[in-house]
DNA sequence: TGTACATCAGTGAACGCGCGTTCACTGATGTAC
DNA sequence: TGTACATCAGTGAACGCGCGTTCACTGATGTAC
């Protein structure tokens, strides 16, 4: 096998970082390899530094992957009557619970980000993927008289979005699981 | 070396599980090696299989120890006037983020219990205390006429709680960091 | 358009390394008399 | 209490394995004329 075109190493690149943002979500940056990654793009593991300088590059372009997908599916969201009950319920959804690998980035890399370095390309695109998320969640409170109260609010209901599904996959699929995620749904709801 | 004695064989394995329920809070399973739990005890690597039958079966053993000692922390707190915002203010405190090894074994290992199989012990363990810490917060409700209820709101104020200082942690050392524990710290105490 | 040549995406072997686990061995501890 | 012997906690080398990264090489792609 000779050179690929630049088209074809462009796809490559893009199925790269797309199993990537996937299997990291799904088993964490310890738990994939570089030949993981090369092997969902069908190509061996030697060309994968033609592509990436190292796999912490890789896990930063990946992190950055994962909150844009998720954050293009909130998007749809913004204008909808029922905004608030529609994302608590699907945030909430066992579906959500039992599919990491395509759910929430914040949720799926938090903890990555915690021990990742100071300086990891994870933890710089966590970062900024959080704020994101948080300036969407602003923007759905729609209270623009009160814009310190809302990122207040904000910031609460994420951290129970995101501790209620961290409990819920923890606890996979027992009763104890599915309380977790209808008691605090139904709280959730409630609150607009 | 010989033989220890059996009072020196279960302080070496006190001392593997103490280390272990700490560094598995810090790095998480996949980062921590059989090397690093015994060369804690002071001990070479392997004389490891005549304290445990694998690793699997060490990091359920810790992972019970590790909620142990957060449990009993919390039961101090019983019966005390002002035992919620004094629950809460710990929960979000600067000390409690920069300090997963001794914290909350809830919050460290709930991604590491969602990723292992469902018979792990580890697994099995975090279930198990989990339901302990629910149960402890419900009793700090205080309302035993409506066990329900208070049951309820135990759930959804333990995954705020868990929520933010995950966040918090993500975050390190940051003004956003320092921002959610503040906020959500604010906003549960006043509940109460 | 055709040809000669430089570029470089991808291959597959190899590098040093650390992993969990096994095992023959050592010698102090614990036990039986 | 002393002695002989069995037990077994701990050692350190070895096992097969997978990791991230490097590198000489291949040959189709892209470019210059």
């Amino acid at each position: 096998m000779g050179r690929s075109s630049r088209a074809d190493a462009a796809l490559h690149r893009e199925q790269i970082v797309t199993a990537t943002a996937q299997l990291l979500r799904e088993r964490g940056s310890a738990g994939i390899s570089v030949q993981d990654v090369m092997g969902a793009a069908g190509l061996s593991h030697g060309g994968f530094y033609k592509h990436f300088a190292s796999k912490d590059e890789l896990l930063g372009i990946a992190t950055e992957a994962a909150f844009g997908s998720v954050l293009a599916q909130l998007a749809d969201l913004t204008g909808r009557e029922d905004a608030w009950e529609a994302f608590v319920g699907q945030y909430l959804a066992p579906e959500h619970r039992d599919s990491p690998g395509t759910g929430c980035a914040n949720t799926a890399l938090a903890t990555e980000s915690a021990r990742a370095g100071d300086d990891a390309p994870l933890r710089t695109a966590y970062e900024a993927g959080l704020k994101r998320m948080i300036e969407f969640l602003v923007a759905l409170e729609g209270l623009p008289d009160d814009q310190e109260a809302a990122r207040r609010r904000a910031l609460v209901d994420l951290a129970t979005l995101v501790g209620a599904l961290t409990m819920a996959r923890a606890t996979g699929r027992t009763p104890l699981s599915r309380e977790i995620l209808e008691t605090v749904r139904d709280e959730l709801a409630s609150r607009r």
